[in-house]
Formats: structure tokens, sequence, C-alpha cells
RNA sequence: GGAGGGGUGCCCGAGCGGCUAAAGGGGACGGACUGUAAAUCCGUUGGCUAGCGCCUACGUUGGUUCGAAUCCAACCCCCUCCA
């Protein structure tokens, strides 16, 4: 059996654990359970979630059990941590559309089965939806005082910034610590982990499994990605790094890692690939232009473990197509075109701007070329087939339509 | 329930009767420079329109006025203190 501490802290994984002795002998004494939480508050998840995901592979390729939470209870509650402002409450057909379309990114990540080191799929609505109030009250909710939630940064946070915090959302904790004790009854799981933002829920559930059930639980938290320059990750011109492919492409996914920062390179690599670390030491230490090869590298592998082999290939061969000779490769978005259809309409159609107003301003500042001609008047003609490109990085097909 | 403060464009924030599609900043996007990087500099940042121009917009609904984001009333929501 592999390390797994060793492993997530040599790959950067780790951020704080509760008790890194008693869990590192935890884990040498056999194979253990640990789950990590994923509410429903929308229909995909995106790279905030891959790290933890990618941690739950490893955890699961060193022997062990990862268990996947869906919130399907605690996504109607709606979790305050680092935020300023309340969620809004999803309807309870949204958060179950939400859900489904949630589980099916795990499938490329662990497998699933009934072996002892095979993954579960769990969902807290099962527990959640029937909780009776009073006998929560009696029998969890005596073991939390207010005093102590009253400093967690969850709740201080919104309170110190005089942001309104209802009671609903003061509940989260309450709930995300009963389902690590209801996990350790059901299931005997001992470690939560999740980002940064959760130390203090989970801490909350470590207490609880102690006070309650008797028993010694741990949890452990990733750090907070962000890029080398300070930005939070995860955007791209579309917004959010999906991890979907009905929302985000895995050309424009092999895309946003192809765009990292130098300076992130073996970071990510190290992160979002399974990559031997000689391998990647040497990669980041490709210097100027050289590393752009690391991001290629970068990209294709991250694309090739949320997409498939294949269909990594594919994008970097478009992108190659693309980029370095100048032409078009097979993944770009196809827009179909009509007769008579403006470039303006086509850069409407294509995505790249929301409204007319805005492609014509797009066109007026230059940053549209159809063939790779700068294109000069919005109000231009476009016949397929033809590349319609906007920015350096953003390209299209024109198709017969 | 009472007293006070506040709700402005993606976000923060100025404006406090006409000069306001609304200062400034951030973010975002485009351009230049590069290596599909970072930093820097420049530009754009409500909608419709070929164009004149028209239409929406400052919590909501009414009102005052030639004219309101700006004044008044009611209502909704938030914050602070009190009960």
């Amino acid at each position: 059996m592999n390390d797994f501490l060793a492993i997530a802290r040599a790959r950067g994984f780790i951020h704080q654990i509760t008790d890194e002795e008693g869990l590192a002998q935890r884990l040498r004494a056999g194979p253990v359970s640990a789950y990590v939480g994923y509410d429903c508050t929308a229909d995909s998840l995106h790279v905030g979630h891959l790290l933890s995901i990618m941690l739950l592979r490893w955890f699961q390729a060193c022997g062990h059990r990862p268990v996947v939470l869906m919130g399907g209870g605690t996504t109607k509650i709606g979790d305050p941590s680092g935020r300023d402002e309340t969620r809004q409450l999803l309807s309870e057909e949204t958060i179950e559309a939400n859900k489904r379309s949630i589980r099916r990114t795990f499938a490329p990540f662990l497998r699933f089965g009934e072996g002892p080191s095979d993954a579960i799929m769990l969902d807290n609505a099962e527990w959640l939806d029937e909780l009776r109030y009073i006998p929560f009250l009696r029998e969890v909710g005596r073991h939390f005082s207010v005093n102590r939630m009253l400093s967690m940064d969850s709740v201080r946070l919104r309170l110190e910034r005089e942001q309104p915090l209802s009671f609903i959302e003061f509940n989260y904790m309450l709930l995300q610590s009963y389902d690590f004790l209801e996990l350790h009854r059901r299931y005997g799981v001992i470690l939560q982990m999740g980002g940064s933002d959760q130390w203090g829920n989970i801490v909350m559930g470590v207490d609880l499994i102690r006070r309650m059930a008797h028993a010694e639980a741990f949890g452990l938290t990733t750090p907070l990605l962000s890029t080398a320059s300070g930005q939070k990750m995860g955007k791209t011109a579309q917004g959010a790094v999906w991890l979907s492919a009905h929302r985000l492409s895995p050309f424009d996914y092999w895309q946003f890692w192809r765009n990292t920062e130098d300076a992130d390179v073996g970071r990510f690599l190290r992160l979002f690939t399974e990559l031997p670390l000689a391998e990647i030491a040497r990669l980041e230490a490709l210097r100027g232009a050289e590393i752009n090869e690391a991001k290629k590298v970068l990209a294709t592998e991250a694309t090739a473990l949320l997409h498939g082999r294949a269909a990594a290939e594919a994008a970097a061969e478009t992108a190659r197509r693309t980029f370095e000779e100048g032409g078009a490769g097979d993944e770009l978005p196809r827009i179909p075109v009509g007769a008579g259809m403006t470039v303006m309409a086509a850069l409407v159609a294509a995505g790249f701007a929301k409204s007319n107003a805005e492609a014509r301003r797009h066109v007026a500042g230059g940053g549209v070329r159809v063939d790779d001609e700068v294109v000069a008047d919005p109000m231009q003609l476009v016949r397929a087939p033809a590349k319609l490109s906007f920015g350096r990085k953003r390209h299209a097909l024109l198709v017969e339509g």
C-alpha cells in the first residue's frame, strides 16, 4: 500500500491536517474510508472541485476507499463559507437535476464497485431530509456552542462585513458535521477532505464524532487554488472552467490548461496530472518559450483524465493546426452560415459577442478576423467555409448552414 | 415594536432637480509587445439601428415638476442600536 499522505504532500495537495501523526498511523494500519462532499449548486462541477477529485483518486490508488457524497440535502440549505451573500435557494427539482448531471463527472476518475477500495457514492438527502427537528436539537444541537460557531470564519467574516447571515445558513455547519457523523456510523468513514474554506466545518465534524461516537476522526484540507499572479483560478472567456463537456468542450478545456501562467506549470502538473515527479521536475525547469512544451503536456494529460485520451489528442491536434500552422482544426466550434449573414451576426452566433452592439464594438476595436484578414465593417457578409477569429485565441469554423 | 443608517451599471463606489447611459476604481474583453505566459502601455465595457435617432436603466409602486438617480408618499429588503 502506497503512502497516501506522502504522495499528497509531495504533489502539493495538503494545506492542513487535524492530526497528521494520528492519521498516518490509521492509514498505515489498513484501508480506511474518506469522503468529500459536493453540493449540487450547478449542473456541472468546475476546476475548483478537481483538486479534491484528484485527491480521492490518489486515495484510491493507495488502496483506500473514497466516498463521494452528493449534497442533495445540504444544497437545500446553502453553505455560507467564503461568501458575502446568501446563496439563492434552489428548487428541489433543480437540485435533483444538478445532482444527476454532476454524478457523471466522477466516473472517469474513480473506480466504483463493491470491493474494499472501490468508491461509493452517497447522497446526504438520504438522512437529512427526514431529520426531525426536536430530536436533532436534543441529540446533536447540544454539542454545538454558538460562541464557537460565531468565531468560525464562515460566520465571523460575514458578520464583520455587516453582511446578512440568515439562520438557515447558520445551520449549514451543523448539517455538514452531522453528515460526517452519519458516514462514520454507517460506513466507517474516519476522514473528511475538502477545500481550505471547509476547515471550520470539517473540524466541527471531527469534534462531533469524538463527542457522540467516541471515536477519532480526521480532517484534511487542500490549498486554495489561485494563479501565481494572484488571480482566483478557474476562469475562461466563457466563464467558469466546467468539467462537464456540455458546459465546456474538451478543446476549450485543453486550451484552459494550455494558457497556464509559466509560474504555475509545475504546481499544476503535480496536482492535475499523474506524471511522475521526476518528469514534472524536468518539464518545469524549461525556460522561456520552451516551457510551452510543458503546458501542452499539462493540457493533454489533464484533458485525458477527464475526457479521455482520444479527445485530449484531438484537442491538442486542433490547437496545433490552429495556433502553430495558422489553419483550423476539426475541434473548433462550427457555426452554420445562412445566406446574407453578416460578420456581426456570425460573432453573436459563435458566442464571441452577446449582442449586435458588442459585435460592432469588437470589429471597431480591430479584434475580429475572417480567414486571418482583419474585418473593418461589421456588415460585411461572410461565406462558408471560412475561419472566424476573435482575438488571438478564439476561433470558429463557418460552415454551410 | 421603536430609533437611526442604507439599497446606483458585472462588483465597489461618486452623484443628491436639467450639462447623467450616469465620475472614479476593480474585474472582464480587445489592441500593441511576446512564447496561445507574466508585467507594461492603449482602447472598449446598456439594448435596437446602415445612419439620423429611438428605447430601457439608479430596490418597488405612485406623486410633485416643463424636467427626477436626485424632491415627496407608501411598500419591500439589508445593517446598527434599543425593547
